[in-house]
DNA sequence: GATTTATGGCCAG
DNA sequence: TGGCCCTAAATCT
């Protein structure tokens, strides 16, 4: 599940299900008890995210770091209506549970399950400054500054693949923006960052701005374009676990939407890459600027 | 029932 | 680079 859109909506949820009231909080699971104890029945200030790490802030300026690495998930439940009647017994191995206890006002019980994490501690406005201060910029923060990524990406002999990934160049892209945003300007996961134009650079930056943001309204991941969605196209819309239309992301061996060439995939910094081995050349040469497109002519985009 | 896989990231060597 | 951590669901034998 997470990528930056999921922790920038989840922190959305949790601030809406949660601020302003105080909250139970404890740990089903155990882990979490010690710290659990500390601050249950304080006040819910709100929750934020940056890149990939949320911080939900309670009162006297404790926080609750969270990192759901791969697996993690953090479920949020609101309406359950007054009191904790309604609220269900743990299902699982909840290592946070946190439950609304008043005011209750209109908009009745919440609760919200922790499982999985890679990362659940009550910090305090220190260590959190000393965590973001360690992530480059996010694309889903407005005062985010793409020219300090790019300074690095353009000094930097690694995969641009790589530097897509790597936290402290730019914070929130995971392995499926990467593949994506790579596919949408044409880049092999290869080139190394050196060989990026700034222009290319920055349209990329204002493409994942908008495509995050997008997946923090849907709370999924889309990235074809209107002309290639599958009621565009005429094909079965994706059934997979995370749901969202893309172009190479866990497509191995089926054709390109684009131009049909059977996407390809591999290993970079132990994680699965996925390309188009035609529209995605691993040199610049002139297939990047005058790219392949699918006029109807040459090779069927046919699923 | 056991193994594999997953939208991450840390650490040691 | 490999090992390890977290959990659950999908995919094997």
């Amino acid at each position: 599940m997470p990528e930056g859109h999921t922790l920038r909506k989840l922190a959305d949820d949790l601030s809406a299900a949660f601020a302003g009231r105080r909250v139970r909080v404890s740990s089903p699971q155990g882990r979490f008890a010690a710290d659990a104890e500390q601050v249950d029945g304080s006040r819910f200030v709100g929750a934020d995210s940056a890149g990939k790490h949320l911080f939900v802030e309670l009162e006297d300026q404790r926080f609750i770091h969270v990192h759901l690495g791969l697996i993690g998930r953090f479920d949020v439940h609101t309406g359950l209506g007054e009191g904790t009647a309604g609220v269900p017994d743990p299902v699982g191995a909840v290592r946070l549970r946190l439950v609304s206890v008043a005011p209750d006002g209109p908009r009745g019980t919440s609760y919200a399950d922790l499982r999985g994490a890679i990362v659940c501690d009550l910090i305090g406005p220190e260590r959190r400054a000393s965590v973001l201060a360690r992530l480059g910029p996010d694309p889903l923060r407005a005062d985010a500054d793409p020219d300090l990524a790019w300074r690095r990406i353009s000094r930097s002999q690694r995969p641009i693949g790589d530097l897509l990934m790597d936290q402290a160049v730019l914070a929130g892209v995971g392995n499926v923006y990467r593949a994506e945003v790579l596919f949408r300007h044409r880049v092999h996961p290869l080139r190394s960052g050196e060989t990026l134009r700034v222009g290319q650079w920055r349209a990329m930056w204002a493409d994942l701005v908008g495509l995050m943001a997008e997946g923090v309204r849907t709370g999924r991941i889309d990235t074809v374009r209107p002309e290639h969605t599958p009621e565009a196209m005429g094909r079965a819309p994706r059934e997979d676990d995370h749901g969202g239309e893309v172009y190479v992301y866990r497509r191995t061996s089926l054709p390109c939407l684009v131009c049909g060439s059977i996407i390809k995939t591999g290993e970079l910094v132990g994680r699965n890459v996925f390309w188009c081995p035609r529209c995605q050349p691993k040199f610049r040469s002139r297939a990047v600027q005058s790219p392949p497109r699918n006029t109807g002519t040459s090779r069927g985009a046919r699923p």
